[in-house]
DNA sequence: TTGACATAGTTAGCTGGCTAACTATAATGT
DNA sequence: ACATTATAGTTAGCCAGCTAACTATGTCAA
């Protein structure tokens, strides 16, 4: 998401200011910081979960369904949860249910739609993942205290609000 | 870098914190809300690129090459900074050179190498581009006042030296 | 001085997202 | 009741990253 790994220096941002009268020195910097560190937590998520043979997108889709009483859905409702299209969710449920992860469920009621069903192996799967992952982000998240948790739940909502600026 | 749109709940995760009892659930939605809001604003921010036909790669390509006095870098050099290998940053550059926004420049002394220069069309671009940029991302922090920019980036200073805790 | 290694850039082919187009089925309104 | 429209899932092909392998050039030590 951000690639860049060179962020700018104050010096930078403030040779680029005097070009570009608009820039606002601590927002850059607190916006590119903001990417930055969020980008790297991404790549470590991705470097714990391919520790178990899993990406990010996979992983969603077993906890979704892991969260469902039923523990199955359809792949149009994973789609809008998991925040990618059909087409992918098509993709993602191939790769689930090759490794066994997830099953397809042909039903008689709406001959257009499938039940994708978490299987017992998938369950396992999330019971070793899902510790390992809960340990490894307290663990990241422990210098962090509740009132700073607070804070940051805030500030990130106000740039949540911002954000609409950009479109 | 996170798709997942569908958040849990503090439900949902207490839920799988009694399955888990790992888990940490402030430290799971912090977690999980920086990770969202730093991706909507990378999504918001190639909106606003896009809107003057660029992406970010090859956006901080011309800001990388506007920040030497020379205007001039290398692939390789340009590549570390921009966080993408050599072979992406051929590509980066190719596109560039297609619009005419950079040059490759052919020198003597080490003929592995190639100058990657700015043309005065890059420029130009950047003199467009930069404004709008400084303008939204301004207002879309507008929000947080000095106070709240320093706690941000003490709390991302925090977390970021956590991340190795994935790894 | 020449053989081994290192560095710069490129190419080829993989991946996991995407959109657009397609098939099949269901729902709806005239 | 049937034509239209909407919905579910899939397929095909695009895009921007990636790795691995390759060419060309430079460096260095025996």
């Amino acid at each position: 998401m951000l690639q860049l790994r060179d962020l700018p220096t104050t010096e930078v941002l403030t040779k680029f200011a005097k070009r570009y009268p608009d820039a606002d020195i601590t927002a850059v910097s607190s916006f590119l910081h903001l990417l930055r560190v969020a980008t790297d937590l991404s790549i470590a998520l991705d470097t714990c979960l391919s520790k178990h043979g899993l990406l990010q997108g996979r992983w969603w889709v077993l906890i979704l369904l892991m969260r469902e009483d039923s523990k199955t859905s359809t792949p149009s409702a994973l789609a809008d949860k998991a925040g990618v299209t059909r087409a992918t969710m098509t993709g993602l449920i191939d790769g689930l249910e090759q490794s066994g992860l997830v099953a397809r469920i042909y039903t008689k009621d709406d001959r257009r739609s499938v039940l994708i069903s978490l299987t017992e192996a998938g369950q396992a799967k999330l019971d070793v993942v899902m510790p390992d992952y809960y340990r490894r982000l307290r663990q990241c998240m422990q210098a962090l205290d509740e009132e700073k948790r607070r804070q940051l739940q805030q500030i990130l909502g106000l740039i949540n609000s911002g954000i609409s600026a950009f479109i």
